[in-house]
RNA sequence: GGAGAGAUGGCAGAGUGGUCGAAUGCGGCGGUCUUGAAAACCGUUGAUCUUCACGGGUCCGGGGGUUCGAAUCCCUCUCUCUCCGCCA
């Protein structure tokens, strides 16, 4: 949610901004600049009404301790009639601010002035590249007939049990799942983020605090019965550790990873991009979080690109890492960098991370706030990344790496997996 | 699932319907003392809206009600804890 001072201070600049992201918010950021001037005339003459209804009130007391009851009932009678006036003051009042609330979810963040122009994912920018494309021969397979081979990953039997999109990881499948969450974890921890273990179901503030609700309701598992989402990032739960917070100044950098399954009922999309893991309905993923004084933000932002980059290096898969244009970049987002890796058997480039700067976004939200060096109380930011998410790092790593019919394990994986090769 | 208890400031914990934004303790911050630290002592210490400012309003889990006046009474919802049952 955007702050309320910046709309008032500077409508023109949002209406501007929010054009990188093709949203005209015209009409929308008028409303509210109107709506947001009635809210300060109303509070003015409601503070005023009950403000002389207190002091009326505390007269009244002190009249009925002096014996005074005649003089109390007449200040009685000039209390009701002030009382009416806040009731109906009260009752506009709560009209016109939630219908302010309202407007507000509906404006995106803005981009911040290094996100590219441009309508669409084509329009992305390539910042850099790394490791070599490998030159696999004709005989080539794509992950799914590679895992169907091996028996490593069995889509069918996931239809069985739940339906399309839960896979079951088998043996050595299983294991290589095991083995890039620990070594993800590892990676993490000694870059100093935090562990933590997370709930994979969260309650409806978790879902408003982080963005998910209630514009990508139909986004989330929904557990009715008793209103908990399932997860679709861990950026939900371990970024909802710090709502309602507010931090001290020496409090920072806040630096968390977590592990956790994800859930993404991926409605409305079907056909031609989602064979075998490159869309899942559940699927592993390890994320980083962190939260930073405004000043720092940015600095942390390249941090954890480069971060997310020594993963993939250390992979050996061949990447790019693209700055999303105004068109692609998400509601929340104010600028986010994704990490692609090249699959080579599929010939496509596939998402494995996204980096993000929320800036006060979600704390605005969330309510996540410090005290800066002067005792005063500000938004903090809020940055997250995949670090990384399983599935098309899986796909690129089997397919990237098949010689023969056979899987080489890229050397820094060995430690976990305990093999070399999955035959 | 059954029964009971509770929800107050960073935490713990008081609070007869009238000046309670709220005692007290701990913690935090500042100071005195000390070579330094600890202890002791003194002071200070919630958030939010509004106003250029003075100031004013709101907030004792959420919502509603009674009353001139509610943290305190009533209704309702939510959540938490304890015991029993079941159980990884």
């Amino acid at each position: 949610m955007l702050t309320l001072k910046l709309l008032r201070e500077d409508p023109e600049y949002v209406i501007k901004k929010l054009a990188v992201k093709h949203f005209d918010a015209r009409e929308i950021v008028c409303k509210i600049v109107e709506l947001d001037k009635t809210r300060r005339a109303l509070q003015m003459e409601l503070d005023g009404c009950l403000a002389e209804q207190k002091q009326k009130a505390a007269r009244i007391g002190s009249l009925m301790k002096e014996g005074k009851k005649e003089d109390a009932e007449a200040v009685k009678s000039e209390v009701s009639a002030l009382k009416d006036k806040s009731k109906e003051l009260e009752t506009r009042s709560a009209e016109n601010n939630s219908e302010l609330e309202s407007l507000m979810v509906l404006l995106p963040n803005i981009p911040c002035d290094l996100v590219p122009e441009g309508l669409n994912s084509e329009d992305n920018v390539v910042v850099k590249t790394g490791n070599e494309i490998p030159a696999l021969g004709s005989d080539a397979l794509p992950h799914w007939e590679l895992a169907k081979k091996l028996d490593i990953i069995d889509f069918d039997l996931g239809v069985k049990l739940t339906g399309a999109g839960f896979p079951v990881y088998k043996g050595k499948g299983a294991r290589l799942q095991r083995s890039l969450i620990n070594m993800f974890l590892d990676i993490n921890t000694a870059a100093g983020y935090l562990e933590v273990e997370p709930p994979v179901m969260v309650n409806e503030a978790s879902g408003f605090g982080t963005g998910q609700l209630p514009d990508k309701e139909g986004q989330m598992y929904h557990a009715t019965l008793d209103n908990y989402y399932l997860v679709p990032t861990a950026e939900v739960p371990v970024t909802n550790i710090y709502r309602d917070v507010i931090l001290g100044n020496n409090d920072f950098p806040v630096k968390m990873t977590a592990y956790t399954p994800c859930f993404r009922r991926e409605a409305g999309s079907y056909g031609k991009d989602v064979r075998g893991l490159n869309r899942l309905h559940q699927f592993d993923k390890v994320e980083i979080v962190r939260i930073e004084k405004p000043e720092n933000s940015y600095a942390a932002l390249d941090e954890m690109i480069s971060h997310v980059e020594g993963i993939v290096k250390k992979l050996g898969l061949p990447y790019r890492i693209l700055r999303l244009c105004g068109g692609d970049l998400s509601f929340t987002s104010a600028i986010t960098y994704d990490f692609e890796v090249y699959s080579a058997a599929q010939g496509r480039w596939l998402e494995i991370s996204s980096v993000s700067n929320f800036e006060s976004y979600q704390a605005n939200r969330l309510k996540l706030r410090y005290k800066d060096a002067d005792g005063k109380i500000q938004l903090a930011h809020t940055l997250n990344g995949s670090s990384l998410a399983l599935p098309r790092v899986v796909a690129a790593l089997l397919e990237n790496n098949q010689k023969g019919g056979r899987i080489i394990i890229p050397e820094a994986l060995r430690q976990y997996t305990g093999f070399d090769v999955i035959d």
